[in-house]
DNA sequence: TCAAATACATAACAACTGTTGTGTTATTTA
DNA sequence: TAAATAACACAACAGTTGTTATGTATTTGA
């Protein structure tokens, strides 16, 4: 096991504290206790706090990202658009802690330019990412034309925001049938008629 | 000057350090400080942190519910809608204020079943009084008839916090003419045809 | 007018925070 | 095998936290 094995332990025993106890608590002896060290490991594998919040908000992002990336390879057509939505969606409980975990870090951020950067920057990926898919399927006829893809894009991640917020604080809030079918309906706006 | 309206005066002491510092830095000394007092005052007008916190979420929460109430008895038909949901959007700059403490407080939240308990139920409020109006306006013949009331006034909501939370973490997301439009076009796909 | 309650200020408390330094094993390298 | 580096454990640090107790003016009430 090498050293950026040992270091992804360290953020996803990071990750799983503030996913059930918030990110105020997630100490570095909370952090050492949860991977059952003491706090030279965690002190060891990043120079301090901040960085490893910046190094665990990374991996939450690099994630889904990632996973958006392969859905647009494998896809076509509306249902490309349909997944890559679907998969930011704490449709299950577990996609829920990533969201508890994202909002903790979004929360803390508040007041801290540093961090709101950072989140700047990775929702700029996001939003590259979902405008690319929209101009792709534009030419290919899918999509309407004459639409403001960025704003489109950015319209788009909100939805996807908009539904998770809710679901992290009241859980019942909208089942899976349901997150899915205000993603469809907004889509059919997009969608060419034909 | 009475009891509650100094115990309003610390309330938007906590709101403001929140709004600038974000919420763990806003300590009672903090606080204080914002006041031009001591920490003997803060803790004079409130047992403990927790309840200042609540407190301020309260106010919050509050007035925005009240303007829009406010809203709702003003205004008609579709404009009803269409004012109530401009009234929670981050239009200015003074809006993203609020929004930032909102999104600080969530955050902190996360974790802590108490405080999100208390998210819960002021969503809940929001959720009845969105779904009242939208009920009414079914009346009148100006929403589509049938279509699922508690879903389509949480849909509302998320659509609200969607745009909101973009807007926080990137203020230039979304021009002011934009998050109008937005809600316009999710308001057409609710509304009669006639 | 005199006691009591109110509205603070101040200080001390123990608990917790991130950070740093030092010591102790393993592991690698030469 | 000897030296060096990595991977920890542990302790101490100064600072901050919420909370509580105690003190002191100021206002109120009978």
């Amino acid at each position: 096991m090498g050293f950026d094995d040992r270091r992804a332990e360290v953020i996803q025993a990071a990750w799983r504290v503030t996913a059930r106890e918030g990110l105020d608590r997630t100490s570095m002896r909370a952090i050492a206790q949860e991977l059952g060290s003491s706090t030279g490991v965690v002190t060891h594998y990043f120079r301090n706090k901040d960085e490893l919040i910046l190094a665990a908000l990374e991996q939450v992002f690099e994630g889904t990202i990632e996973a958006m990336k392969a859905c647009a390879e494998t896809f076509q057509g509306r249902e490309r658009l349909e997944q890559m939505l679907f998969l930011a969606l704490p449709l299950e409980g577990g996609d829920r802690d990533d969201w508890k975990v994202w909002l903790a870090f979004l929360g803390y951020s508040v007041g801290r330019e540093r961090l709101l950067e950072a989140h700047r920057q990775r929702y700029g990926i996001l939003q590259d990412l979902m405008a690319q898919v929209l101009v792709e399927l534009q030419g290919a006829g899918v999509v309407k034309a004459g639409l403001e893809i960025p704003v489109e894009a950015n319209a788009l991640i909100a939805l996807v925001d908009g539904i998770s917020m809710g679901i992290v604080i009241n859980p019942a809030q909208f089942s899976q049938e349901q997150q899915r079918a205000l993603v469809r309906r907004h889509l059919d706006g997009l969608l060419s008629d034909a």
